[in-house]
DNA sequence: GTAACTGCAAACACTTTGCGAAGCA
DNA sequence: TGCTTCGCAAAGTGTTTGCAGTTAC
């Protein structure tokens, strides 16, 4: 069993993501912990976000287009992510209760994580450019 | 309005990704592209399955790890993907069906795609490794 | 003391893009 | 003929990794 230790990059990492109500980008995440803490690396950042994603702490989510996101929340949810502007939110989990993996017609497959994204057009860019309604490419 | 043109290179990709029954990636597209035209480059291959799929007639799928993938089906279905092997496969669409879009909690949003992505281990990698139980990091 | 961790920078995997040449309508 | 597309290669983006030094336990 490998031991663990709490560094003090860990513990600001992780209260970064904890600290924030919207769903940060790795990038994002970096650029506030140089903000606390001036010799941080990104490296270190992804490492850290990686192992505390595989410990069940955090999120990471894979959207579409760009980069990943992560979140605090690790209960089964789904997302949506806004084709023009990147930005993530949570949708409503209801929308997957009774989703048992049984349902899916995939016997033999040990089914670990359920992800639903969807994806389409926020508020904002919609009303930002209402002559456009095509789905962006 | 800008015209299109029918080239080659462009129905070569399209008859690859509709002779498959699985969901290559565009590497492996590339491939078997080359196999049948070894002057067909990786540029035209990326160019020509994005361009099919903002038209809609392939489907292109983001999966948690390793690179997008790409499916003949278009209609709305779910996948599963191997986080051992990378293998994608088709789920079953009526876990989908009467998941409106005003189910999400997401009022002001326009929804465009809706992508169900299930992530753990396929048989195949299952058998071959009885031992390891853990979710791969 | 020692193994896990860090900072740094280079490498990596996947995808897009600029350019001049080629070829479909 | 004109404009879309091609091949090529280089650049871009997001992420991981090797290494030598550092630090938590």
């Amino acid at each position: 069993m490998k031991q663990v230790r709490n560094t003090a990059q860990r513990r600001l990492v992780l209260s970064i993501v904890r600290g924030r109500r919207d769903h940060p980008t790795a990038d994002q995440i970096y650029k506030q912990a140089r903000a606390r803490d001036a010799r941080i690396s990104c490296g270190t950042v992804y490492r850290n976000l990686n192992f505390l994603a595989a410990h069940g702490d955090i999120l990471r989510l894979s959207v579409p287009e760009g980069p990943d996101h992560f979140d605090l929340r690790t209960d089964d949810h789904g997302h949506f992510c806004c084709l023009r502007c990147g930005t993530v939110v949570d949708a409503a989990v209801d929308a997957l209760d009774g989703l048992g993996v049984e349902n899916f017609g995939l016997p033999g497959f040990r089914v670990d994580r359920i992800s639903l994204v969807l994806s389409g057009i926020c508020p904002n860019c919609l009303q930002s450019s209402t002559e456009n309604t095509e789905v962006p490419k």
